[in-house]
RNA sequence: GGAGAGGUGGCCGAGAGGCUGAAGGCAACCGCCUGCUAAGCGGUUUUCGUCGAAAGGCGAACGUGAGUUCGAAUCUCACCCUCUCCGCCA
């Protein structure tokens, strides 16, 4: 949510945000009803201030058994009033609110202008796409190959968009999210936080979710639960509504957590393999920070999310997402998006963002600076580190062979009970 | 699921229609005092909104929402949450 004042005061700068992104809002119908609304604001709290005065003489009089009933007349007509104004304040304070949660955030300045993914610059790359003397296969037939997933089994169970691992693949899985969770907490000081897998509406409107993304989420019938589409949602309404010391930030968490989306805006793409799943595995990483050094955190972020690529041996690129790819909540976000060779292609892997103080204030999250001072919204970052479905797709189709079998990247042999090798099973 | 108790400031805890943003205690901070420490004495310390250059003024908040009343932490209703006991259960 951005701050109602930056929205009245610095119009200008709201506006071209937004035209930045690709969106445009009926920004001037709100600057009409949030002068209205302040305007009905100042009335009703001086009718109310004179209201308070004359009750306070009400109860001096009758303490003192004198007749009171001229100022029980006049209060009287005075708490009409007040009612009258104060229910077309609570409409339009309803309206002015549910409008600003819909206003996406401002994009930082290093964002550049840009349609859709196709014009995210390229800020880095690490390793180089591996040279195959065949034709490497995709993820999914060499899961199939290899008998570690299964589709059809996880459509029986649940729908289309549900698969189970088996055996050695199911082993993977939990080596990964393992080997995730040891790197952040061993070696990045992130705190490792166990967390519900659903959460309630306020949890969800906290971090951006709600209202404009209800169509993704999952929700319980009959419930205000939601099943969280990525682990960011509990870990950063951790903070929610509190006054954080600033000797206790930066606040490094990490989380492991199956997500879960709806994916309703994607019918038909990516409808075979893992890469779009209505349920998967992932690791977070979030930090709450101080204002000033959420852009530094940002780039450490990425980092100690890039770390794990590097370890797992996976070539990849960084892009910056551009104005118009950038997602609700951020201000800036760095795409980490790791070689699939079967495919031939850079897939997203994980996404860094710096969301500033848009969730803090939704999520009422705030630090004091200094001692006596105001208290000031935290910035709020998260990045994946790692998505755990796709990084099973870019280890099966990078260390691939020509028998098919796939070879275990050294970094994950500790965790994988003695595999070193997945082999082709015979059906 | 059944029965009961309860939700007040950073924490503990009083208040049971008006002078209560809230006694008292703890904690923290600032003075004073004191070989050091401890103790003692005096003072300060909630948040949000609004107006203001500021000082400050005003409005609001005692789980949440609605109601009664001139006036609600205090009365009424609904909801949420926590705890205890019983049942069930990983």
């Amino acid at each position: 949510m951005l701050d109602i004042k930056i929205l009245r005061e610095n119009r200008k700068l709201v506006e071209e945000a937004l035209a930045k992104r690709g969106s445009s809002l009926p920004l001037k119908n709100f600057y009409e009803k949030d002068e209205q609304r302040l305007d009905l604001l100042r009335k009703v709290e001086d009718l109310k201030h004179k209201r308070n005065m004359i009750s306070k003489d009400i109860g001096v009089k009758k303490a003192q058994s004198e007749d009171a009933s001229v100022l029980l007349q006049e209060v009287k007509s005075i708490g009409l009033e007040i009612d009258e104004y104060h229910k077309t304040l609570g409409v339009l304070e309803e309206e002015l609110n549910s409008f600003v949660l819909t206003i996406p955030n401002i994009p930082h300045s290093s964002v550049v202008y840009g349609r859709t993914s196709e014009d995210n610059p390229v800020v880095k790359t690490w390793g180089q796409k591996k040279e195959f003397s065949f034709t490497p296969y995709v993820h999914d037939e060499l899961a199939l190959s290899l008998d570690i997933i299964d589709f059809e089994k996880g459509a029986k169970i649940a729908t289309s968009g549900f698969s189970l691992s088996r055996g050695p693949g199911a082993l993977l899985e939990r080596a990964l999210i393992n080997f995730f969770l040891d790197v952040h907490t061993k070696e990045q000081g992130y705190t490792e936080v166990c967390i519900p897998f659903m959460v309630n509406g306020a949890s969800m409107t906290g971090t951006g979710q709600l209202p404009k993304f209800k169509e993704d989420l999952f929700k319980i019938e009959g419930e205000d639960l939601y099943l969280i589409p990525t682990s960011e949602v509990p870990v950063t309404n951790i903070h929610a509504q509190e006054i954080l010391e600033k000797a206790s930030l930066p606040r490094y968490y990490t989380a492991y957590s199956p997500c879960f989306r709806k994916e309703a805006g994607s019918y038909g793409k990516d409808t075979k393999g893992l890469i779009r799943q209505h349920q998967f595995n992932k690791v977070e990483i979030v930090k709450l920070v101080e204002p000033q050094s959420s852009y530094d955190e940002l780039e450490s972020l990425l980092l100690d999310a890039e770390v794990l690529l590097q370890r797992l041996g996976l070539h990849y690129r960084v892009v910056n997402l551009c104005s118009g790819d950038l997602g609700f909540s951020a201000a800036k976000t760095y795409d980490i998006e790791v070689w699939l060779p079967g495919q031939n292609e850079y897939r997203e892997i994980s996404s860094c963002s710096n969301f500033e103080d848009f969730q803090a204030r939704r999520a009422g999250i705030k630090y004091r600076p200094s001692k006596g001072e105001k208290p000031a919204f935290v910035h709020t970052l998260n990045g994946s580190g790692l998505a755990v479905g796709r990084t099973i797709v870019a280890i099966l189709e990078n260390y691939q062979q020509d028998d098919q079998s796939v070879v275990i990247p050294d970094a994950l042999r500790p965790y994988m009970n003695g595999v070193t090798l997945l082999k082709p099973v015979q059906k």
